[in-house]
DNA sequence: CTAATAATGTATCGATCGACACAGAAATGA
DNA sequence: TCATTTCTGTGTCGATCGATACATTATTAG
């Protein structure tokens, strides 16, 4: 009676194809993936895609938490497990220099390029990504009063101040990465955003 | 003989419908705008539309060229009137600080958010916008050479990097801009990024 | 006046969009 | 065995995409 694995088996791997799916969405952001090409690219027909992950926005919502978890795994553990806030933020920027570029990826950053723009009936999927750049604002300010607590940053700082300032740093770096800029363009940019730690956070006060 | 206004006139101002079609693009991106939307927002029926700028993609180019014209007016100025390159940067800086969040316009940038993604077949779409912000950095970087040539920047300093850099502070500005954020935080972005001026051309040295 | 030119409004075009109906195939449970 | 369940492949749905055909209207040139 439990509801088990009875009817015809998948013949493809779900998480697979919701990787496929995720870097289609990456190279081509929300709107600019046809159904055609995510099936295409997911080695899947339509109807396999629906049963499967029920539309074409929740598709997307899944790649974009596969995203989350799988590009964001390793600056997520860098920025948390660096001595101090400004090691974690360091490499938090650096890694994205390294990774923007990565040839054997789409360019840039999903999350950040994705759907900056959207037509009026697709709202909502911008709003979606929109919070997922505010909790990705929300976890460099985390490791901010995290330093705060530990003592290597100063107690009067604006930590969500400085966060967003690093954090379009980033973004800006995904959209110049997309433009096709070199690694040492990005890497400048990256070492430019850091080398007045200090003055930053001493700008950034409550 | 020669070809004056012969036919029926134009009943409507092709500036003003320009003008109203940049500010669809400015708030929906390319593909995010539909005929509809534009035609809708320009007071025309289609064939019109198409008899007086060709294509989607032609109204959309020359909507850039009037976005860049318009909007960039000011903060161009800006950035070439000023005394020195710091602040010519600095004002150009603060100056989309404030823009980005007018709200008697779409907020952030239609050059940093219109085509960040795109469909295949609208690739040169993409192209063509990411050449628009190559030339944005270039005014940047002729400023600081400029700054080189009149003796208020570095001779040593790597003006390209230096341009890239605050040129990626801007766009993440206008990403978050469009997330919503208040015009507290955008000036904070802005200033963190100035604070630190001398340090960020040492750091960037040929 | 007439001919030529050009813009307008209506009414679509073929293509593609995201989504699904339906029949057949492949598994399980009784 | 055979009813039940679930996925697959074919085919296509209505809606919308960007783009036009066509007849009409308004203007100028001669």
């Amino acid at each position: 009676m439990l509801v088990g694995k009875r009817g015809r088996p998948r013949t493809f791997d779900r998480t697979v194809a919701l990787h496929r799916a995720m870097d289609v969405f990456w190279q081509r952001g929300y709107e600019g993936a046809s159904m055609t090409d995510l099936t295409g690219a997911m080695g899947i027909a339509s109807p396999s895609l629906y049963a499967a992950f029920g539309s074409k926005e929740k598709l997307f919502r899944e790649a974009v938490s596969l995203y989350n978890e799988v590009e964001g795994r390793v600056p997520q553990q860098v920025l948390r497990d660096a001595p101090t806030a400004r090691e974690g933020i360091a490499g938090w920027l650096r890694h994205h220099a390294r990774a923007y570029l990565d040839p054997a990826r789409p360019t840039g950053c999903l999350v950040a390029l994705a759907a900056t723009t959207i037509s009026a009936e697709n709202e909502p999927v911008r709003q979606f990504v929109a919070e997922c750049r505010q909790a990705d604002v929300a976890d460099i300010k985390r490791r901010l009063d995290r330093g705060v607590e530990s003592g290597d940053v100063p107690a009067s700082t604006d930590t969500a101040a400085v966060a967003e300032y690093f954090y379009a740093v980033s973004l800006g770096m995904a959209v110049r990465a997309r433009d096709g800029v070199s690694g040492r363009t990005l890497h400048a940019i990256a070492e430019a955003a850091l080398v007045a730690w200090d003055q930053v956070l001493d700008a950034a006060r409550d």
